[in-house]
DNA sequence: TTTGCGGATATGTCTAGTCTTATTTGAAAA
DNA sequence: TTTTCAAATAAGACTAGACATATCCGCAAA
């Protein structure tokens, strides 16, 4: 056995979460056990029960740790594992990549909301919103075509706004914090039009993420984001 | 104006983290103003200063508020949204929509790592790893499509595991605890082999879910899961 | 004008303690 | 045997205070 490594005097909270993670992956601790309490892990690292909660809160966050009144702490069985990606400002996520970011407005109008964007966002269909369509390149190559419906009601001020020299993206995300999102990932083929604007191939299997926000007074935007064949978008632990 | 809500006794932080949240989304504190700082909110809201924190952390944890030493805390001008989902075991994915679930292995066996796995786990081209391809059912309809590679080194015991009985996914969730997982969603087009097993046409725009995980002695598995046309994976903030 | 330094400041982190609350458990009552 | 109830317990939440640390800002020196 070698000597435990000495807790560092900042950092205790996050010192406690790796040695119960560690003692979780090295079995140490198995799936359905119970672990120690608070107060007996407070006593074993010399720190505070708070800074043990913080560190098992923590855990069980992440999904490795169930955790009940009364009953204990316990190595999840089945630990449902969360995964986070970050939604990224398109002009941000092109630049990232050393690419220089341009966008083109294809069309930007009011229009009546179809029925499936009116089951999306909670409107009535045929409810009038601003719709818009727009292609974000990297390098003059397309890179991903916006399909997006914005409820006016939702955004003062946006029906005064021209897009075709500024992202909607960045607009909103600006001017229209949102409180709630929702977000789907799924794929379908290309049709004519969406091959001839990402240039590639109708048929082309394309990743699409749809993605709903609403803040205090309703819905703000549907928009629907088909990428550039090849791309894969990448979340971590 | 209207009479302040009443703060209750227990859940003070998650008020506080809702009242800010509210004056972000209502403009009272638009995006790149400094805000209170933490001693004041406390004051404000007659709370102890750790209490206001807890609630600003979380904030700032979704991207909504930046906060550094000294400068103090400011509403994010570019909020960069995290959105979380949970990587669900198949079983009871499926057994959630009320279907009935079922698998059928369609090949285990021991095969040197082709060039594109092996990158991605980190190994040489080559190696023998177990290679499982297994398709999961709901109500005996195809749902997803599992391609899995299995690092024996890192997972002691692998080796005796016969598949054909029990779900890869769900045995390495039980007894192979990751500590790191990458992971990216991408569309491809069917393949003939592919469209057979998941019961529809060549060139179908399939949803790609690659998962590649890590613990202490190196990589576990790569899976590369083929969702049936249609499934979207979705996700929240 | 620029650079370097020191003090001020806001967040980061922790402690030792209190009180709350969900849940379990065991004992008593039906 | 089953139900009910009270005590015990472990996590949840908070407080008041302390110290650490990054960094901003102004002032002085180069």
């Amino acid at each position: 056995m070698t000597e435990r490594d000495t807790i560092p005097a900042s950092g205790k909270a996050a010192y406690i979460t790796e040695e119960v993670r560690r003692r979780i992956i090295e079995k140490e601790w198995r799936q359905g056990d119970r672990i120690p309490d608070e107060a007996a892990l407070a006593a074993e690292f010399g720190v505070a029960r708070a800074t043990v909660n913080k560190a098992l809160q923590l855990l069980a966050d992440e999904g490795l740790l169930d955790r009940r009144r009364r009953a204990g702490t316990r190595v999840a069985v089945n630990p449902v594992r969360k995964a986070t990606f970050s939604i990224p400002i398109v002009r941000e996520q092109i630049e990232a990549a050393g690419k220089s970011y341009s966008h083109r407005l294809i069309s930007q109008s009011r229009s009546p909301l179809p029925a499936r964007r009116a089951e999306q966002l909670g409107l009535s269909p045929g409810e009038v919103l601003i719709h818009l369509r727009a292609v974000h390149y990297g390098d003059r190559q397309p890179f991903q075509l916006e399909d997006r419906w914005i409820n006016p009601r939702a955004v003062p001020g946006i029906e005064e706004v021209d897009f075709h020299h500024l992202n909607a993206n960045e607009w909103l995300v600006r001017n229209a914090p949102y409180l709630r999102a929702e977000l789907t990932f799924s794929a379908s083929n290309a049709g004519v039009r969406d091959a001839r604007l990402l240039d590639t191939e109708p048929e082309q299997a394309l990743l699409i993420l749809n993605r709903t926000t609403w803040n205090d007074i309703g819905p703000i935007t549907a928009v629907r984001l088909a990428f550039h064949p090849g791309y894969a978008m990448s979340a971590t632990t």
